[in-house]
DNA sequence: ATCTCTGCAAAGGATTTGCATTGCC
DNA sequence: GGCAATGCAAATCCTTTGCAGAGAT
């Protein structure tokens, strides 16, 4: 089995689990929606995923759509982002690694990284505001950088 | 002259500038908006803007907000938020100094802080991406911890 | 059999656009 | 006077809602 099928099962237990314990119903669109999320590498929208749902003949509709997706929210297997456009971006988050992101804001590319320290921030605002932070938002806007760099026997560039 | 119209008369100058740097024209209207956004203490959005500067029987559309806090985020007199409703929130910003947010989750409130590394991360994501970063978003969520603290001889709470 | 979940279409809310008119330069 | 900026209204985009029928329990 690969990896990426471990994964898929993975996630397919924790939705199960989380739908049981709500008694919401399993539902076979539900699953092929989750396992359609989690086929797509980086980040997705909601009408972008119905295009690429559709394309594959499946019948589903926008509202379950977003309905489904509040679901996976819930139970941690999907993210949402927020980059300034005013519609959301998703991305599946079981087993890929807490990130944040920094947005070209000429090509509008996305870049991830992953920095401990903003764990630490967090911490000094949990206890100035003496609040339980779930979880937070982090992204930096720019653009690349244009090199004048200066080479002794330059080639190219 | 108080403090709050010596900061009023800096900006309409900061602001004068960059309309005759770039040719556009310096329309009473556009003034008017400035001066109402420099007398909101906190976030607002383009509605309440709206209604507050009717309710003064000033005459502007929607149109017009739109364009001119457009305007003013170019040069940097207000930032823009997505605290992930569908709906923008805008902040004065000229000496108010730089700071980032923690939201609650269940009441909606806002609090702001300033952490100084965050500076240290952005210089970090500078270097790993190549790239000169503007500006960022950083916003925490969450909620009021509640206390179940053991007190001796406890008066209040 | 019940009642949630679905797809579809219409509604809603924020933002953008089109256009005739206003008024800055 | 010319043309950018305005107000108003219509259009657009994303998201939510209403509802009748489908299907999970």
């Amino acid at each position: 089995m690969s990896e990426q099928e471990n994964i898929i099962e993975k996630v397919r237990k924790i939705f199960t689990d989380y739908l049981q314990h709500h008694d919401f119903r399993k539902t076979p669109e539900r699953f092929m929606i989750l396992e359609e999320i989690y086929n797509i590498d980086g980040h997705f929208d909601i009408d972008s995923l119905y295009t690429q749902m559709k394309d594959k003949k499946f019948r589903v509709s926008k509202a379950t759509l977003y309905n489904t997706i509040e679901l996976l929210m819930d139970c941690n297997l999907v993210t949402k982002h927020q980059f300034g456009q005013n519609h959301a971006q998703f991305e599946r988050s079981y087993k890929f690694k807490q990130h944040d992101h920094f947005i070209d804001v000429v090509t509008g590319d996305v870049f991830e990284y992953c920095d401990p320290r903003i764990m630490e921030i967090q911490k000094s605002v949990e206890d100035m505001f003496d609040v339980d932070i779930a979880y937070h938002s982090l992204t930096f806007y720019g653009t690349k950088r244009r090199h004048k760099r200066k080479r002794i026997n330059q080639n190219n560039n």
